[in-house]
DNA sequence: GTAAAATTAGACACCATTGTCTAAAACGTC
DNA sequence: GACGTTTTAGACAATGGTGTCTAATTTTAC
């Protein structure tokens, strides 16, 4: 459809925007009615109406709901992706103090992928629906946010090979490392509150604590054990 | 409508049987349905079906579709209930090799209450409806297995008081014992699938691990630390 | 300003589902 | 075997959703 510029530069920027604008409302109500009634409860009408948006211009822009369906997992999915990335690129290969830092990306990690909007939209869908559209599931698996474990995996890796953590098994250490951070917010997510900044502080404080009390080397766990009895 | 034992013995143990297999057919078809689809995309056809019973009889013992939800979800918390009561009274209050009964408890966890059926069942519901129905969440919360974390926090405290465990929060240790028994399930759980025992005794293995060196006492910890380094 | 494209409201056929109703059949008790 | 209860199949109206169509209106491009 893309035609060169030199030839037809038909469609100007407002065109596109304007279309652009609608495309993007129906994509941002679709998620929002799609992960609060689910798929099979959400209606044209009503994500039409949450889009100012005439119903027929979903039709026009996403044919069918079930397109509409994909094309907004595949959005939120690409979003996600992208600030998990980002967040990912934030890990501290050269702490201060580890632990300070391991906190602060904790945060990070929970504020920009888990507990925002998007992380809970693909939570409730692939719990939801992953069991019927296994191609969705296999997508977040590997090109989503699933494996955000293997990454951490790697940067846990190099930490380790620093000295600064002793880990045997890096994937299990990164699995863990994430379980610990959402062992306090869980409650929260789990009823679509989205934790306050403090909390999210505290609940990373307690989970980098009992990671490094358990993968600290020697040297730095003497120091944290002093610490705690301090 | 239950008369008194002594003027009318109308309805016999017989009758009742009937009445009950029926009922107990259609609630667990319904659970099965209700888990799979969702409360929106389950059908009563679809459930009347799969209790190998007509519509009519469902709507005669349910009168509607919220009802029938609602008694499916009381039943299934009840016995999730059960369950977790039942587990919990198997915690190694008396531990020989305190690692390896933790682990045995933990497996035991899994398997009872959070990887079966009603475990399924109750996280996707509470996923999916629980903003809807806050007072589902809420129960889930309070009668249901959602206390679990506090019972457990009430057991380590015992440990901890014994001098097995050196634990500060005892409901943050709780937490995050659950969370690191979850952490290598979490992939399996979500997907739907149930993971084989070999995975659930793997899972409880490293869980355990990391929660020992995190809160084992210094003369328990330092075993731990030549074990590993051996 | 004009023409093309996009958007809108509304009507529409179609289908699935809910919940009711009825008459026949099956089951249980006595 | 007669009776009351439960179950069943099927028809039924009502509802709400999907997806299409059309004609009018607005927006945008030039």
């Amino acid at each position: 459809m893309k035609s060169p510029s030199d030839t037809v530069p038909k469609m100007s920027v407002h065109s596109q925007r304007g279309q652009c604008a609608k495309r993007l409302s129906i994509l941002e109500a679709a998620a929002e009615v799609f992960c609060r009634q689910g798929f099979a409860g959400a209606s044209i009408d009503e994500i039409a109406s949450e889009a100012c948006v005439s119903r027929q211009t979903v039709y026009n822009h996403y044919r069918e709901k079930d397109n509409l369906f994909m094309a907004v997992v595949e959005d939120v999915m690409d979003r996600a992706n992208a600030m998990l990335f980002s967040t990912l690129s934030s890990f501290p290969e050269n702490p201060e103090s580890l632990e300070d830092d391991l906190a602060a990306f904790a945060v990070r990690l929970s504020h920009n992928c888990i507990c925002n909007q998007d992380g809970k939209f693909l939570r409730k869908l692939v719990q939801s629906e992953g069991e019927r559209y296994p191609h969705l599931f296999e997508s977040w698996r590997q090109h989503g946010p699933g494996k955000i474990g293997t990454a951490l995996a790697a940067l846990f890796s190099r930490l380790s090979h620093k000295g600064l953590l002793q880990i045997d098994d890096f994937d299990v250490a990164a699995r863990q490392f994430l379980a610990l951070v959402n062992a306090d917010l869980q409650m929260s997510t789990l009823f679509g509150v989205t934790p306050t900044e403090a909390e999210l502080e505290t609940a990373a404080r307690n989970a980098v604590r009992t990671f490094m009390r358990a993968y600290a080397p020697p040297a730095v766990q003497a120091n944290a054990s002093t610490l705690k009895t301090a």
